[in-house]
DNA sequence: TATTGTTATACTCTATAACTATA
DNA sequence: TATAGTTATAGAGTATAACAATA
C-alpha cells in the first residue's frame, strides 16, 4: 500500500473534497442542461433582481470579461433577460422559464447538499459550514 | 447590500474556500518556481520511492495522459528522475536538488497550513480535517 | 475619473481516444 | 488481457489587456 502523507494537510484535503463534491454535482446537474455557475447565477439573480453583470461577477469572483459568454449562453437559453437600467448598465432578471429550471435545480442541489452533510460523522457535521466560511471570508 | 443565499450551501462554500486557499498557496509557492501539483508529487514520490507515473496519477486523481507533460517539466527542472523498473514501467525518484526544493516548499506549506487552521475559530478547528476527509473518501 | 460592457487572447487544467509495447 | 507510457486534441475555467461609452 502506498503512503499518503498528504492526507494530513487541511489545504490538500480541502482541495480534494471540493473537487470530488464539485464533480458529483456537475454530473447531477448535467441532465438539466445546467452548470454549477448557471445555478449560482440564477439563485443570485433571483435574490437580487436587476443586479448587473459586474456586481454578479464580483459576488462569484468571476472576472467581468468572463461573464460575457456565460450570460450570453444563459440569455440564448431563455434563462435570463437583460434590461437596460441606464445607458451604461444592464439589469439581470430570471425569466419564467429560468424560474422553472431553477426549481428543478434546487431540488437536485438540496438533495445533494443533504447527502453531502450525511457523509460527515454527526459529531463533526455542524462544524463544517462555519469552519469553511472562516476559511473563505 | 446584496443578498447571498449561496453562503448557506456547504457545497458552494466548500468550493469557494478551496479556491481561495488554493490561490493563496499558489502565490506563496510561485517564488520557489513550484506549483501545487509539483509539491504534491515530490511529497508522494519521496514517501514512495520508485512509484510509477500511473500509480502517482491514481493517488492524485490525475489522468495518465496528463502526467506526461508535468513529469517531463519536473524532470527537465532536475527535480525528479525516471529509472526503468522493467521494460514497461518507470520508477520515479526525487533528486538531491528536488529534495532541497521540497524542503523549501515544506516550510512554505507548513506555515500556510498553520495560518489556514488559525483562521478557523477554535471550537470548529479540529473538526475540519475529519469532516473534509469524510467528504472526500 | 471610475465603472460597465465588450472583444480578443493566452494559459492552465482536465477529459477522451487511440496507439505501442510490455506484464 | 490488462497495464504503462505516450501523443494528440478538445473543452472548460481563468487571467490580462485594451477599448468605447456612460456614470
Amino acid at each position: 500500500m502506498m503512503k499518503d502523507p498528504l492526507a494530513s494537510y487541511p489545504g490538500y484535503v480541502l482541495r480534494r473534497a471540493a473537487h470530488a463534491a464539485g464533480a458529483e454535482l456537475t454530473m447531477r446537474l448535467e441532465p438539466l442542461g445546467l452548470r454549477q455557475s448557471d445555478v449560482s447565477m440564477l439563485i443570485l439573480i433571483e435574490a437580487n433582481p436587476g443586479i448587473t453583470a459586474s456586481a454578479l461577477g464580483r459576488m462569484l469572483d468571476i472576472q467581468r470579461a468572463n461573464m460575457v459568454p456565460i450570460l450570453k449562453r444563459m440569455e440564448d437559453a431563455d434563462l435570463i433577460v437583460r434590461e437596460a437600467i441606464d445607458g451604461k448598465s444592464m439589469g439581470l432578471e430570471v425569466t419564467r422559464a429560468g424560474l422553472a429550471r431553477l426549481a428543478d435545480a434546487r431540488a437536485v442541489i438540496d438533495q445533494f447538499e443533504n447527502e453531502l452533510l450525511e457523509r460527515v460523522p454527526a459529531e463533526h457535521r455542524h462544524h463544517l459550514l462555519p469552519a469553511l466560511n472562516a476559511l473563505w471570508r
